[in-house]
DNA sequence: TTTAAATAGATAGTAATACTATCATAAAAA
DNA sequence: TTTTTATGATAGTATTACTATCTATTTAAA
């Protein structure tokens, strides 16, 4: 699932994630041209969001041509998906290192809900992807890529399997909190999509929400925290 | 806000809401053509989703021409804000409703939970709008009226204005069964958004939660009273 | 009642989107 | 060295997302 790449000339680790070959026509990762659309559509889809991202504007980007890019990638809907799961996946690896070691499930729970819930300012970047800009893209296109009619034959194909994979995580560490809880599953795809979307309020429609835009302010992180240890303890 | 309207021929109440002067070009409810773009946008959109939606596909619909369409709707975006926003207004007036003479407030909030948690099965009809279809679409393409780049400018023509009512109406509730809860918007926010996305994902994705499709199974309704009330208890 | 205004239909047109297809060339693998 | 593979260059199509114009009809005002 996650494995190390050297880099030969820079001497760094780098991590390389196994996507799913369903999502592509060609495995972007294997070549030049490859890296660049999904690092451009990382980096366009950011400046001027999913609905006006095309191929061809991507194309002009990265001085490619559109067919080009129809090589790699059967439209830009599998793009998405590409990008946000490829974000899955980081955030468990991600998880899995951080609450390694730890034996307190309760400290586990919290770890996660912190990592998924604090917008990523460090700068951060993982090869050629960007993740500052993958968090920012998960907010506010995340959903998109399973609110549409063909969810259920995308499911069939497992697209999605590294997002349901992290909140079957999540539900495991819910349930080392509590084996008795009876919505584990439903309260981590709860705190999961309410991590990103509590965020985006907060910076777009701040009235849904309690936190302000300075930093000293009550975090969606201390919200969460409350619910998910109310609710689990009953 | 709300206004009735008497049938003269049928002697049916139907309810009006009045919406949002900007999100159209021309009123729809003021005429025939009007009341029909409304209708069957709900019925093509629910039919073959947001994306496949057009106004010419509208417009062979309705019998229409697609320029007519237009002299009422600026964009197919425009069409989905006032759909589901008049679908907020209408829940709005539901609620206050069903909790007019209740005193106690730990109801009130379960009546509230209970009305957006579950999918319209009866066959209501608002005049020529069908709520059944409403509750689907919201479903899925709900989240989709704001989750654009234009969502800031949009927030400030007040198109969403329902829908944060609402919830400032069961951020109200919230407070009323505990006037010290420190998060009462965004727990509402969170509570309106999980009726809906749970709903979706126990159809679709039911591995994120922990329904079943069986009538007799633990209903999104039980998972989200009994996260409300065991987090504003603490 | 005449006149003017508003509404809708019919039709045309345009730029952009979302693709598919073909051919040539360069680089990499057999 | 031959063959495969990847990319570029170019062209083309159906659909989308509009805008514009002209006419017929209905409604409201003078």
């Amino acid at each position: 699932m996650f494995t190390f790449v050297t880099n030969k000339l820079r001497m760094e680790l780098s991590l390389k994630i196994k996507m799913n070959e369903k999502l592509f026509l060609r495995n972007p990762e294997e070549s030049e041209l490859g890296r660049k659309i999904v690092e451009f559509s990382i980096i366009l889809i950011h400046r001027i969001g999913f609905e006006a991202f095309t191929f061809k504007k991507l194309a002009k980007e990265i001085s490619a041509t559109e067919a080009g890019v129809y090589r790699y990638f059967e439209n830009k809907h599998r793009v998405l998906i590409y990008i946000v799961e490829w974000y899955w996946s980081w955030q468990e690896y991600r998880l899995r290192i951080q609450i390694n070691n730890i034996k307190n499930p309760e400290i586990k729970l919290k770890k996660a809900i912190r990592l998924i819930s604090t917008p990523i300012e460090e700068d951060i970047s993982t090869g050629h992807i960007n993740e500052n800009l993958l968090y920012e893209i998960v907010m506010l296109e995340g959903a998109k890529s399973f609110l549409t009619k063909q969810v259920t034959e995308d499911n069939k194909a497992k697209l999605f399997k590294p997002y349901k994979d992290f909140c079957a995580y999540v539900a495991k560490l819910i349930l080392e909190c509590n084996p008795k809880f009876k919505y584990p599953h439903s309260l981590s795809s709860t705190i999961v999509e309410m991590a990103h979307s509590q965020n985006f309020y907060a910076k777009h429609l701040p009235s849904l929400t309690d936190f302000g835009n300075t930093k000293e302010e009550p975090k969606v992180a201390s919200f969460l925290e409350d619910m998910v240890f109310s609710t689990i303890k009953g």
